[in-house]
DNA sequence: TTATTTATGCAACAAAGTTGCATTTAATTA
DNA sequence: TAATTAAATGCAACTTTGTTGCATAAATAA
């Protein structure tokens, strides 16, 4: 897995360092969305909170990585679709907000619907996102 | 005006303060939604900051004013449908965040699209943001 | 191996939002 | 109208998330 890791590293042109392959390795793992606070806690001081900021935004400039602010306006980061470069961010897919656990799920089946916007105002990128209770919550609350 | 502002504070059982009736007149009259530090730099030091908060917390509960997160993550907020109730807001429409003023609109005839989201996950609420240039905007690019 | 470029760590700062508590004010009651 | 009561306000202190400047360290290139 770590040459995994290094080719992508590699693949951007970045830098494979100790910081850097250590928190792609977490978002690797995770099916939910990490923020910085929650990165940090789970790496632990291993590696400093700016760093890690520093990384998280170096891997989003590239396309690794795509963000996604859930209900409290905290940025949450997923790795990207293998197709996204630093010219473009391909991530048009539904994200999910677990009002219980608060974990942000990427949806990645389910595509953004067109949508006609009035005329004057010029679509960039569309985001769309679904609070409700995820399928973990769900399970503990009806088992 | 300001009998209709005293009329939808009693409607929805909040006190006739300086404050409430100062921020709800300052949002009535806006386009665009506006956050906190916003209504502070516009309002000025006459009510105090965390008044300002409270006030924007007791109308979105009281479903006077709905709020929706900015690109930055930063909580902005603009008048209801008068069909909203503390048990019920009904703003199920698109919003709009320009990418050059940062304004937020209320796209209040847009309705978001239904979705079909996967088995075990619930939905509650749906949020849709499209990010681009508003009309504003972009007669300024052209003209 | 040395040079160069880039990333990291630390300290300090900033913006947005929250909490506790004393004081004031609006609405209610007498 | 005046006293009462419940709620809202103001102030100080704090928290969380995120940024910036700068000296040091590490990765890659020569
Ligand atoms: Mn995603
Ligand atoms: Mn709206
Ligand atoms: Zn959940
Ligand atoms: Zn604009």
């Amino acid at each position: 897995m770590n040459d995994e890791l290094n080719d992508l590293l590699e693949k951007h042109g970045l830098k494979k360092t100790g910081p850097r392959v250590k928190v792609l390795s977490v978002l690797k793992l995770r099916d939910t969305a990490a923020s910085q606070p929650e990165l940090e806690e789970i790496i632990g001081k291993e590696i400093d909170r700016v760093t890690l900021y520093r990384v998280l935004t170096a891997f989003e400039e590239k396309g690794i990585i795509h963000k996604v602010l859930d209900m409290n306006g905290t940025a949450k980061y997923a790795v990207c679709d293998s197709s996204c470069t630093d010219k473009q961010h391909k991530d048009e897919h539904v994200h999910f907000n677990c009002t219980l656990c608060l974990n942000v799920y990427c949806m990645d089946t389910l595509h953004i619907p067109q949508l006609v916007i009035p005329a004057g105002f010029t679509s960039q990128v569309v985001n769309m996102m679904v609070y409700g209770i995820c399928d973990k919550c769900n399970l503990k609350l009806k088992g």
